[in-house]
DNA sequence: GCCCAATGTAATATATATTTGACACTAAGT
DNA sequence: ACTTAGTGTCAAATATATATTACATTGGGC
């Protein structure tokens, strides 16, 4: 499909632990799929579709740059504000 | 699949046109797809994987989050700047 | 008016993501 | 020692994304 399958990495895991502890079936629950697509996920043994990004981030209330980014990462800007935000 | 199916729009098209003025062939040449695929997805006929949203956000020079959105966002911070970047 | 490039569409085929169900392993609680 | 929740894994089935080929349409340049 695409010219060099770009190797993305996540830390869906990461963030289930640290955010808010929740169990992988929880989250699955959360974002509507199944516990093994979270498993598939965690494992990276395939990227997500764009959908199901989207709403993983949106469980995590992160930009989704924030869950999933390229390994070696060079030209997408990550999403670090420089300014303490004023809300959030 | 997911819960309750984002629904997800991009500006492909618009991004096409504006930022580098290129065909859809010449896009789906530099991101490794199909001609349709391209079709497909500024018709938003559905939403690709997110390997090859990773890959037009790199074409355009964008943040994914600005190429893809949810319709209804109010979770998701877009990804504006505050302040001037210092290099690019 | 003719040509050609760019675009839209549709059918069929293949690849990949996701589900379902089942089972093994481990750590923690009792 | 037994149970149970959380996790990893596998195989088979289904859904969805993508490729391929082919054809229709539209707008611009000649």
């Amino acid at each position: 499909m695409a010219k060099t399958k770009l190797d993305i990495d996540n830390n869906v895991r990461k963030l289930r632990f640290e955010q808010q502890e929740m169990t992988q079936q929880a989250l699955a629950d959360k974002v509507g799929v199944s516990r093994q697509t979270i498993v598939a996920i965690e494992k990276n043994r395939y990227s997500p579709s764009l959908d199901l990004a989207f709403q993983l981030a949106l469980a995590f209330q992160k930009p989704i740059t924030q869950v999933f980014f390229m390994k070696a990462d060079k030209l997408t800007p990550p999403h670090k504000p420089r300014v303490k935000l004023k809300g959030l």
